[in-house]
DNA sequence: TCTGGGGTCCTAGGACCC
DNA sequence: TCTGGGGTCCTAGGACCC
């Protein structure tokens, strides 16, 4: 089973107001959950049903949703309450089964096979636990079952919201093959511009299609597209829980910037909050890679990989900024990110590779890091950096 | 008041090694 | 007398997801 929530951000902000009291249903109003133009970010991360119907789609800018829909209230997200929220749901489906795999913030695949003697009947079942969702925690889902996860997902996808779709293998051929190609998980938009030049438009299209004709453009994945047309999927169901690869922050400045040198207070900033989250893991990174965006929305990133792995602030902002300095050319440069990668639990210390003595940076960040959890992010920042807005920890 | 932020995985090319 | 084959590691970029 693949259960997700409909319209996660918006739903759960309708959740957050009631319990403050609001007499409104944000779900029942043409209503977006939306970043801050202010600051650049002016974009759509979730609609109403009711703003879904005036053509509102996630991603595109306020001020094009509100040309769609005039009259439109947007609300700003508040994802500690979110993940809050999300804790909750998976905490109930795990009641029922330690089998499940949690794929995002407001999604995740049950494995009902190994629980199916004790609960009996899946679509009965899922029946049941969509109800229990409603009723405790107030938010409606989508349940897709069926023979495995990519079908599952195709399922849960069908029409929303609250409702309950099956996909099993002898449903392929009439319920998926008849959509759009780029309806079909793990197709985007590019993948499905080609097709349709190939004239493969739809996902029955594609399940017909030779592997050997879709090689010249797809190379390796030819095959793994034409599996996935037919609702092929071995994965499994993997409930380990989850570790990050890397971890990275980003941020739209408040103005393009081509002056390399005024964005290395950003770079430290970033450097201290992804340094901090690394610290919070307990893990180190070898690898640094900044990340730049410029008014015209090409992104570039350079990377280095270290001899060791860090996580100290200082030691990743001495790095990112001489990958800064690698990276400088005309652009003018709208946003700036660092991310880490190659984590690892080694916490050996090395010394400083730019510093002759043996100073341990460790016990600085160490101490700063109580301060943070204590007294919140903001009662410390480096001297040299900005300080940046909280979004997400 | 134009266009977020956080991730994963894959590919292709170059350096380098034997 | 003219140029292999196999392998790893690193980097940059692109595709996908929510």
């Amino acid at each position: 089973m693949h259960i997700d929530v409909n319209n996660a951000f918006l739903s759960w902000s309708a959740v957050y107001y009631n319990l403050k009291g609001s007499k409104v249903d944000i779900r029942t109003t043409y209503a977006v959950i939306g970043g801050d133009e202010k600051t650049r970010n002016g974009i759509v991360l979730a609609k109403s049903m009711y703003a879904k119907k005036k053509g509102v789609v996630t991603g595109e800018t306020l001020y094009s949703a509100r040309k769609k829909c005039p009259g439109l209230k947007t609300y700003p997200m508040n994802y500690p309450f979110y993940q809050k929220m999300s804790n909750k749901l998976f905490s109930l489906i795990k009641s029922y089964s330690p089998d499940i795999e949690i794929a995002s913030i407001d999604e995740c695949y049950l494995d009902y096979t190994k629980v199916k003697n004790i609960y009996g009947d899946e679509l009965e079942f899922a029946k049941k636990l969509q109800k229990e969702i409603y009723e405790k925690l107030k938010f409606t889902v989508n349940i897709g079952i069926a023979n495995n996860k990519l079908c599952a997902k195709m399922a849960s996808d069908f029409t929303k919201p609250n409702k309950i779709h099956t996909l099993y293998n002898y449903e392929i051929k009439e319920k998926m093959w008849p959509l759009d190609v780029g309806e079909l998980f793990m197709v985007g938009k590019k993948t499905a511009e080609k097709l349709k030049i190939m004239n493969i438009n739809t996902i029955g299209k594609l399940a017909n299609t030779e592997p050997i004709r879709l090689y010249p453009m797809f190379k390796n994945q030819a095959k793994f597209l034409v599996d996935i047309a037919n609702g092929i999927d071995n994965s499994s169901v993997d409930s380990s829980s989850y570790e990050a690869k890397g971890i990275s922050n980003e941020i739209t400045l408040e103005k393009d910037y081509s002056n390399y040198k005024e964005l290395e207070p950003f770079l430290l900033a970033l450097c201290d909050k992804v340094s901090l989250r690394l610290r919070k893991l307990n893990k180190s990174a070898s690898v640094i890679a900044v990340i730049l965006k410029d008014n015209t929305f090409k992104r570039r990133t350079h990377q280095k990989k270290l001899d060791y792995p860090t996580n100290t602030t200082d030691e990743i902002f001495e790095v990112a900024k001489i990958i800064l300095k690698e990276m400088q050319n005309d652009d003018e440069i709208r946003l700036i990110g660092l991310r880490l990668d190659d984590l690892s639990v080694c916490n050996i210390r090395q010394i400083s590779l730019f510093n002759n003595s043996l100073n341990d940076d460790s016990k600085l960040d160490k101490t700063i890091d109580k301060l943070k959890e204590k007294y919140g992010t903001n009662i410390l920042f480096k001297a040299g950096s900005v300080k940046l807005k909280n979004k997400k920890e």
